[in-house]
DNA sequence: GTTCAGGGTTCCCTGAGGGAACTCCGACTG
DNA sequence: CAGTCGGAGTTCCCTCAGGGAACCCTGAAC
């Protein structure tokens, strides 16, 4: 399908992706951490590991004489976890209540707690959904 | 779980929401238009659509004296869709290939095409997933 | 009063996910 | 140097969610 969001979600769009890249991101990177963290499947893990890394998005590394491996975030993945991020944002906005948002942002460049923005690349104004308008790009399907 | 990640996934985890909810963005607003664009099965669309609808992210509206019902986002799912343009950058960026990317962003804003970028929204600075630390929120689960 | 179209239900059937047990392999342990 | 440990998967069975196709319901139009 020419779609972006499509061809995204064809490498993190089954369930425990997600859930996986986020573990990874924060540090959970061995797959006995990663199965008791989530309390998947193992079979699941297994799959769901190899096709991560089979798109390039996660590495798969030994990390000592033994047959042990741990998994870490490419250049790639790490891009994807914008996507966590936005989703982050979106669930302390609209699902946490009281409580709060269970985890904050402290960003390096000005060490303060923030949330995350959504900007023009070229004008740096904020750019939402409905301050758009979608245009056919070069890659889109000729009718 | 007390993970925004995981809560955002429990509205738009399951396979086809995240399609639907593009369709419904882009202007299809119809169960007969996004079925026949998702091929989706019928049962499924439904579930998904009540799902939705439960969730707050669409809204059932009724658009005929007959019984015909049309699907539009509310405010929380229209801020959903920044989770879905922020796919749409990553997938343009290394899934679309030599045909470039088939949807391109007007910024209102500006007049220009644009890829969408996140930024702190303290100091205006990129912020991407190296870009910061994690620490506890207030909503955190208590150990 | 029959047809039509949109918007769903119902039915069956297959395949993906959960759970628990089993395997494999190198390193320690006595 | 046999036994055992622990990480990283495999294998097996079983259930339940998803696909497909047919069916139903309703109000309007012919």
């Amino acid at each position: 399908m020419a779609c972006s969001i499509a061809r995204t979600l064809d490498v993190i769009g089954e369930p425990w992706s997600p859930l996986i890249l986020r573990d990874v991101w924060v540090g959970l990177s061995r797959f006995e951490q990663l199965q008791a963290d989530l309390g998947i499947s193992r079979k699941v893990l297994t799959e769901r590991l190899n096709h991560l890394v089979d798109r390039g998005v996660l590495e798969r590394r030994p990390y000592d004489r033994r047959p042990r491996y741990e998994y870490v975030l490419t250049d790639k993945g790490t891009e994807l976890v914008d996507v966590l991020m936005v989703m982050v944002g979106w669930g302390d906005r609209w699902l946490a209540g009281q409580a709060g948002p269970p985890v904050l942002y402290r960003h390096h460049a000005c060490g303060q707690v923030a949330a995350v923005d959504l900007r023009c690349a070229h004008c740096g104004l904020p750019m939402h959904a409905g301050d758009i308008d979608l245009l056919p790009g070069p890659g889109a399907a000729r009718p």
